[in-house]
DNA sequence: TTCGATGCAAATAGTTTGCATTCTA
DNA sequence: TAGAATGCAAACTATTTGCATCGAA
């Protein structure tokens, strides 16, 4: 069981940002984590560890994978990066603040709808009324179906 | 995206039962499977593949992961299994009406506490009034933090 | 007797790790 | 220049698949 998860966000504006906070942090610079940094800010959103080392689509230089996934768990520990497990699929990872707290993930089409803390207060609250447990919602999405396919499956199955 | 998790619900009380609905959809009863259903029977829970696979400790015979597999997601189109991914390992599997609808898992202490679709109800209905979207939160666990390790979070961190 | 199912092993996806080399502070 | 980080490859976990053989209907 990691805490990564458990660490405070730091949300950074800048490429330069996120590195004077891993130098606060007595951590080491180098140039790949500089280039994952960078990977990142270009993604914007939220993308997997593969995408980061291919080089997100020429936008960045290709990178080993390996050590894209060590210094994203080492930027998570910081509190830069989040990650989430979305699906089936590969986690995603992001800059702090570029992932949603949560997501409502459609089964049958995949549609993602992020949710806003602000959305997830009564779920929350609700939960930790009735089961005195503080539910996140982050690391995996809340699954179902999307209105369009909701309305879709009573048609077909009854 | 596989749809096998749309699937209704088919309960079972033995082994014959589920026998039985296996040859009502015209599908063969094998050695393998008529294993299979009597591993989770004996598991009664939540189990993995390679518990199954591994006998479940002694309890039935050992068999291949691979069938075991492919006999697990032909139950589960029948609608006799489910499964869940409750954390990051394998993904657990159990006879329909042995896996709780949702479960709260703690992201610290990994307790797991089910819940029941009674219980779901209010949380659902929220979800699907304020975002029209038909929550399920079956496969994917809730996570966040127990009360007891929410108060310790609390005194660790400030 | 005929497809469908099995068991084995190899393949695959995602992620982690060991280690000799390189680089940061 | 000492210790940390890298890149590469191998290992690992969870799962899927190809294929020759076997078995249920």
């Amino acid at each position: 069981m990691t805490t990564a998860h458990l660490t405070s966000e730091v949300h950074v504006e800048s490429v330069d940002d996120a590195v004077e906070a891993l130098k606060a942090e007595g951590l080491r610079v180098s140039a790949a984590r500089r280039l994952l940094i960078e990977a990142l800010f270009a993604a914007g959103g939220p993308v997997t560890a593969e995408q980061i080392a291919a080089g997100s689509g020429g936008r960045v230089p290709e990178s080993d994978v390996g050590s894209v996934y060590r210094n994203l768990e080492l930027l998570e520990r910081v509190g830069l990066v989040r990650h989430a497990h979305l699906g089936h699929g590969p986690a995603v990872y992001a800059l702090a603040g570029k992932l949603a707290p949560a997501y409502l993930i459609c089964e049958r089409c995949g549609s993602r709808r992020p949710l806003t803390d602000r959305e997830l207060e009564p779920l929350r609250r609700s939960i930790r009324n009735r089961f005195g447990y503080h539910a996140r919602f982050r690391h995996f999405p809340i699954t179902g179906l999307c209105e369009t396919c909701s309305k879709r499956f009573e048609e077909d199955d009854g």
